[in-house]
DNA sequence: TGCACTCATGATGTATACACTTTGCACACA
DNA sequence: TGTGTGCAAAGTGTATACATCATGAGTGCA
């Protein structure tokens, strides 16, 4: 299974944005990029121009490519959104999944608890994105579909950091998150509408509650502050 | 202000594909377009693929590219999800405007009722269209103007057929409809949420109306059945 | 007649040279 | 020293030649 270098670039760009290995912002420059994945700056500039229509990227005219910024006004929209689409999409995966594609969330899923297991926080991230793509695409609904991969990528952005094996109180949040994950096949699987609607909402306050945690971490000790600091 | 001839390419097409002048599945051939844009091979492909990304066209390996299709499939999708969309944005758009924006709003709206009172179909498409992107805009969230952007190609190309002049029968919905403009445009700069809340619904339902009563129109009478049919 | 194969034709995909735009540094001048 | 101008370097935008792929007409064979 060759893929196409073009191909390699678009995966590879797509997935080193989500994994942060480039941040937010970032310049993107063509001669770099094609020297490092081979193909001449047409099929490239083809490459970004893709990424910045799925919202990967940013595109302005005599200025290049910059990976989409993920400011403090992004967030507010984010959180602001994330729920309505969700739940609107679990809903219609609920209703019109195919036998095969809740096969394929199966693998996935069993990807993710495997990456889970092995503490790889990457491959975390990056097979929860699939998971929940998976399910767009389950939903058949090409103008929410549109919604949802642009929350993805910023939801998969924002949480990348919490896979990290770093964080350990994190660890019970990310297996619950797997056994939420594996609810919510049941639940898409049975055509339960109602139940599957609840469990995505639950599982994106999970995510929500990770993700303002790292945002508005714990503040430190005050007794630092008492013992040492100014009156 | 004379734009790019690139530029002029992506606004043509725009206007083309949602004036069903270019109808759904057709396919674009990048030799006759670049020599009828005056542009190359390379500017034309840029165009297409940002097109692709907009969801006006659809791209495929070795094939080139189609204008989006517009099935049974896809209507059926498009029924289902116009109206969240629309009334979440809407919400948005009030609690989020600008003065400045409220004002592009009025200057649109001015030239849909123009375009209605000159008769023009295919004016009274495009600034209702643009109309409802701005309100789009205002709503200030990225990801849900991506599902509004291709509701909106869909239900422009819908639309279209009921601007004719030649239904006179839908000219007192159309009045209706430029009124309800000039009530959201008030309920938006006033950000009263639950009003235009209610209003974008109401004018959902009269698009709908005339939409449904094209896709599905009034049977012929049956008397002629009964004087010289078949027994 | 029906089917499969071949090859010509026309389309899309890629590489590359060149034109244009942006940007930052150097230098002159106030 | 501060500011404005001009130039050089680097990066993006476009045209075009060539490579590759899809398609269909034509031919040979069963």
């Amino acid at each position: 299974m060759v893929q196409s270098p073009k191909q390699n670039c678009f995966d590879g760009l797509k997935q080193r944005i989500l994994s942060m290995d480039i941040s937010p912002g970032s310049n993107l420059e063509e001669a770099a990029l094609s020297d490092r994945y081979g193909i001449s700056r047409t099929p490239l500039r083809e490459v970004l121009q893709r990424l910045a229509g799925d919202g990967y990227v940013t595109l302005s005219e005599n200025r290049g490519a910059k990976v989409a910024s993920m400011d403090l006004a992004t967030m507010r929209v984010f959180f602001q959104t994330a729920p309505l689409i969700y739940s609107s999409v679990a809903r219609l995966a609920a209703e019109n999944r195919t036998a095969t594609q809740i096969e394929q969330l199966r693998v996935v899923q069993a990807l993710f608890a495997k990456a889970v297991a092995a503490g790889d926080a990457e491959a975390m991230a990056l097979k929860n994105h699939r998971f929940h793509e998976l399910i767009g695409e389950m939903a058949h609904n090409a103008y929410l579909m549109a919604s949802l991969k642009r929350l993805l990528i910023d939801h998969t952005r924002l949480g990348h950091m919490f896979y990290r094996p770093s964080a350990p109180a994190e660890s019970v949040a990310i297996l619950k998150a797997s056994q939420q994950h594996e609810a919510m096949i049941s639940a898409i699987e049975a055509r339960e509408t109602g139940v599957i609607t609840d469990l995505t909402l639950q599982h994106w306050d999970l995510s929500r509650d990770r993700m303002e945690r790292f945002v508005r971490p714990d503040p430190l000790p005050l007794d630092i502050v008492e013992n040492g600091g100014v009156a």
